[in-house]
DNA sequence: GCCTATAGTGTCAAAAAGGATACTGTCAGA
DNA sequence: TCTGACAGTATCCTTTTTGACACTATAGGC
């Protein structure tokens, strides 16, 4: 039941565009789901791949991209705690707006202060 | 002369989206990109196809694609003024991200409130 | 003479996003 | 016994983004 974050949509050409972008836009979404294209990850392991983002963010994030349907989380009843997150069939069919993101960065690293290193 | 608008990319991998993304991040400037696809226009043009943007965040916006690089903008000497705003051929590169994102958006539609009418 | 269109700018305020920090409970290892 | 890892919450605060509204100058049409 994915609730109705996203209203206002009354459809104008262009809106397609609009509706995509928010379900990826602000600091983080796009990222966590480049690094869920390599499988399931656990809470921590994906902190520290996404670098520099606090705990209560990435939650947030998780949360959001949960509840647009675009990534499952899964609860391991285990006592140090375990949480896998994987991208859901949704969140698999954004791989190539992903990618192209992704392809068109690694192009264009020179608009930003410092280039990839190898 | 691209200013550092977009600093702090110390390129873990990841940064690459990250990058991509805070170029057309916000609510309007992928729209507006979509828009340019089809040729030049005019801003008031421009803002009657957006819909529902400011004077004032249409101008910001298009001011910050311009500081990216990814659009030109002609003013003519005329008197009712006139300004076309047109795409880079760095704008244009990105064509790929933005028309991931409208079929993704098209082929979505059911997660958002209203449907795409025809 | 008045109204409209053009492409903006300036100011103020509200809302959203993001960040810092502290806290939870349990278990394994030192 | 003390510490750290795990996956979060809760609270507060700052920054950024977005929106509302008023204003500019000039030419053409009525």
């Amino acid at each position: 039941m994915v609730k109705a974050r996203h209203s206002r949509l009354d459809c104008t050409p262009g809106c397609a565009v609009e509706a995509a972008v928010s379900l990826i836009d602000g600091k983080w979404k796009a990222v966590i789901l480049y690094h869920l294209l390599d499988g399931p990850i656990r809470f921590n392991a994906l902190r520290r791949m996404v670098g520099g983002i606090t705990q209560r963010m990435l939650t947030n994030q998780l949360r959001e991209l949960e509840a647009d349907g675009l990534i499952h989380r899964e609860v391991f009843a285990q006592v140090p705690p375990r949480v896998d997150y994987s991208l859901s069939d949704r969140g698999l069919s954004l791989s190539p707006i992903i990618m192209a993101l992704k392809d068109w960065g690694e192009a264009n690293m020179d608009l930003f202060g410092r280039r990839l290193a190898a």
